[in-house]
DNA sequence: CATTTATATTCTCTTGCGAGCATATAGACG
DNA sequence: CGTCTATATGCTCGCAAGAGAATATAAATG
């Protein structure tokens, strides 16, 4: 999920994300939106790539990228207890907010109780 | 929001947030909690109150730092698209990509002569 | 085969950022 | 006031990563 984060956090990334959700493009599509060189884009695609959020598909010499939503679940799933925060009362944040529902957390550093 | 996204790409601050998610705490135990030096905690403290993600209350020579998570809204709305995609029907997603030609992403060997 | 097109990779340069240490500030207390 | 405690800040170093240009690969086409 660390990874997930880390790629999300170059703002090209989530665009290229959020032009691939409407559909599949090719590099030099999404390189004309962006306004990068096309390196930059490849190279941005091949960090999404690596954490798995597009995937590729040949035709000839030109690729299809299209979206691979799957690895940010982990992401929501992160952001779901701080969710249910603003979702409910707010002021129950200012007290001792006492309901807290065990989550599947993955704390990324090692942990010393 | 993209600041939210850089300051989230940490994964020190990404478990700050989720112990202060708990209740409030002071510079001191979030030091010990996470295993660094108090300069690095402190530092990271800093990038998250610049972030609002963090709002700080003194008592005497003490900080206690507590949650905020209205920052965390903007990244849950950029995600919240993407969680459509998983959460209700994916045959959307899986529509556009039927239109398209799919292939594994990396062809190691490819034969031509 | 030569060339053109589409994309990827390599290289260098530079910037940002975190670690770590030393030090500054500021309140508490004798 | 001197000192101790809690926290912040400044500094340097090293590393990871993005920008940008050049080049490599690979397929299509003549």
């Amino acid at each position: 999920m660390s990874e997930a984060f880390q790629v999300l956090a170059e703002p090209a990334r989530r665009q290229i994300l959020d032009l691939l959700r409407e559909r599949p493009r090719l590099v030099g599509e999404l390189t004309e939106r962006l306004g990068l060189p096309q390196p930059s884009t490849s190279k941005h695609l091949k960090a999404l790539r690596e954490a798995g959020l597009v995937r590729v598909g040949r035709d000839g010499t030109r690729r299809w990228y299209r979206l691979c939503p799957e690895p940010l679940r982990a992401v929501e799933q992160w952001l779901a207890p701080y969710r249910r925060m603003w979702a409910g009362s707010f002021e129950a944040l200012e007290r001792h907010l006492d309901a807290m529902p065990d989550e599947p957390d993955d704390p990324p550093a090692k942990e010393r109780t």
